[in-house]
DNA sequence: TTGTAAGCGTTATCAT
DNA sequence: ATGATAACGCTTACAA
């Protein structure tokens, strides 16, 4: 039994019209009833039905969110802050944020499909992006607000918040290699994810400018996940002629890798350095601590909520491109000395 | 431009009313026009407008969660791992899932008030239940379906999933004595959180069972994270005679604890044991690693989400109340030399 | 087998 | 200052 303007109408004997128009504090109602009308939509407990309002109004306040298999989990640390700057940051606008996981038995862009059309949602949030990605095809192609979290590589104009994964991985790269470091390897996620492009290539330009040798069996690919760098740490470390220095596309692989790494009875930041990529919380206090290129994960998200709000409601983007330059955040895992 | 049942009909020459029937699959309509019908549609890439539809049908398909500053954050491995399972759970049958993060200057309720009023959501998710729990009253009195993760203690009666918190802190306890401990520390959240109440209830059945003194300084209330157990930490270790060992209300907290200790000098796992709470993937590789108590998060989150689109379809719940029996994992926090 | 009409709860337009 | 009326896009009696 829910309350409708039609109730608060009968009430104080009014039209429907009226009613609306005195909630909504039109300046065409006299103040006498306004404030009735206020006084018994209070006492009845009214709350407009949000519905029937986007119905009417074809908006829905609300910004999607749609995660599939082969992306991020609710899960991973750093995808969780970034989520959080986002919810943060359209909640205090009254957006809220819809939440769709892929089914892996269904196409993703259908549920796109599903939940754009359906006027579910005013704009949509792509992340981990592809190099070529047929999200960001879509979304374009049907004129659907979007920003997405990453760039891609097919030169298509978006909107879109990403980190300097390339000048992140010199950094790291510069670091190896002033600390001495020859043999540097690199544990990867796939390459059709944009960041890990970016990473490559950064982590080629830093490898030719300290002149140091590009040996291809150093460049494990695995899963973005804590196991995906454990099996590439085991890898690395059971060839004939091991790197010193490992890097990782994140940190959760780093941390597999320094698993991989002691359970080798490694010493690691002596017999072997590792660095990551995030500075997820756990970095700080894994042990020993884990050097990495830190994003400012929750900033990230609430700059993309923000752009996304002003995107649904049809504003001009003041910023299209916003490119983030990472720092790098050198703690033990590829020095000890320096901390004890 | 988007395509409604309008524009199908005009096309096809019968009416919005035979359009929706035919799409619908009613028995009443010729086969030759369902097939027309169904053609047009796809031609058209016809999409229904949900927003229409729940107005008509008065159901929104969608589950809400309200996530306020008091409780677990999107950022928290474990909760993240609950989420996942929830959304994953309530995708399968196509429901989605709308997170609302409350404003910390607005009343917590007066969330759940308007998405619930408003129709946005069929049912609510409450996490991280208090002692006494206004939100579960709140639900209770106004009749919206809910399932909560955790109980309460006040009597009412609601359909929960809940880990038995008394009995995983009990065998920590348990197996700190086993080891010799006699001056055990818990670094613990605010008891006002059901979850706490009841470890705390588990500690102390533990002390007493195993003749252990209770010591209340040697109990530290903090925050339910890194920080919090961090902090924490340094005060039991400042003590006089600090504890031996330390029992946490979760692993955030007990990684806290962990950098705490090794800031101090310590060797976790032999000069102090540490336990934590929850099993986030991060325990297996810390250093070193985390004895813990496993609640199985994603599975949690899946019976959470199966419950909850039960009740927003109102078929009867079969199983109104679960609690999960959670296992002690023993690592090296608590005994390196286990592992040596 | 199909169409007409009413209604879901709101807001906008246009009279009065 | 207020009210009728239509519209948002869809579903469902009820009629034909």
């Amino acid at each position: 039994m829910t309350i409708t303007l039609k109730d608060i109408a009968r009430r104080v004997n009014r039209s429907v019209t009226t009613v609306s128009r005195a909630l909504h504090d039109y300046d065409d109602v006299n103040e006498e009833t306004r404030e009735l009308v206020k006084r018994t939509a209070r006492e009845l407990g009214y709350m407009p039905n949000v519905v029937a309002q986007r119905l009417q109004k074809r908006r829905a306040d609300t910004l999607g969110l749609i995660l599939s298999t082969s992306g991020p989990r609710l899960s991973d640390p750093h995808f969780g802050e970034v989520l959080a700057g986002v919810s943060d940051e359209v909640a205090q606008v009254g957006f809220d944020l819809l939440i769709s996981i892929s089914d892996p038995s269904l196409d993703e862009l259908e549920l796109y499909r599903q939940k754009i059309s359906g006027r579910r949602v005013d704009g949509v949030l792509v992340v981990r992006t592809r190099c070529h990605d047929e999200r960001v095809e879509f979304l374009l192609r049907h004129n659907v607000p979007f920003v997405a979290y990453g760039r891609t590589l097919d030169g298509r104009d978006f909107p879109y918040v990403d980190v300097d994964h390339a000048a992140g991985m010199r950094a790291s790269v510069q670091h190896l290699s002033d600390l001495g470091h020859r043999r540097i390897g690199f544990v990867t996620g796939s390459p059709d994810f944009t960041l890990v492009h970016y990473q490559m290539e950064g982590f080629r330009q830093a490898m030719t400018a300290c002149a140091l040798p590009a040996d291809e069996s150093l460049v494990v690919e695995a899963d973005l996940t804590q196991r995906g760098g454990y099996g590439a740490g085991q890898a690395l470390f059971s060839q004939s002629d091991p790197p010193t220095a490992i890097v990782t596309s994140n940190d959760l692989m780093a941390l597999g890798v320094m698993s991989a790494a002691q359970d080798q009875g490694l010493d690691v930041g002596r017999d072997i350095a590792v660095s990551g990529f995030d500075d997820i919380p756990l970095a700080e206090t894994s042990h020993p601590t884990l050097t990495t290129v830190r994003q400012p994960a929750h900033r990230l998200g609430q700059l993309l909520g923000h752009m996304l709000v002003g995107l649904a409601r049809g504003e001009p983007l003041s910023e299209q491109h916003v490119l983030i330059q990472p720092s790098l955040i050198i703690r033990q895992s590829t020095d000890l000395d320096l901390w004890l």
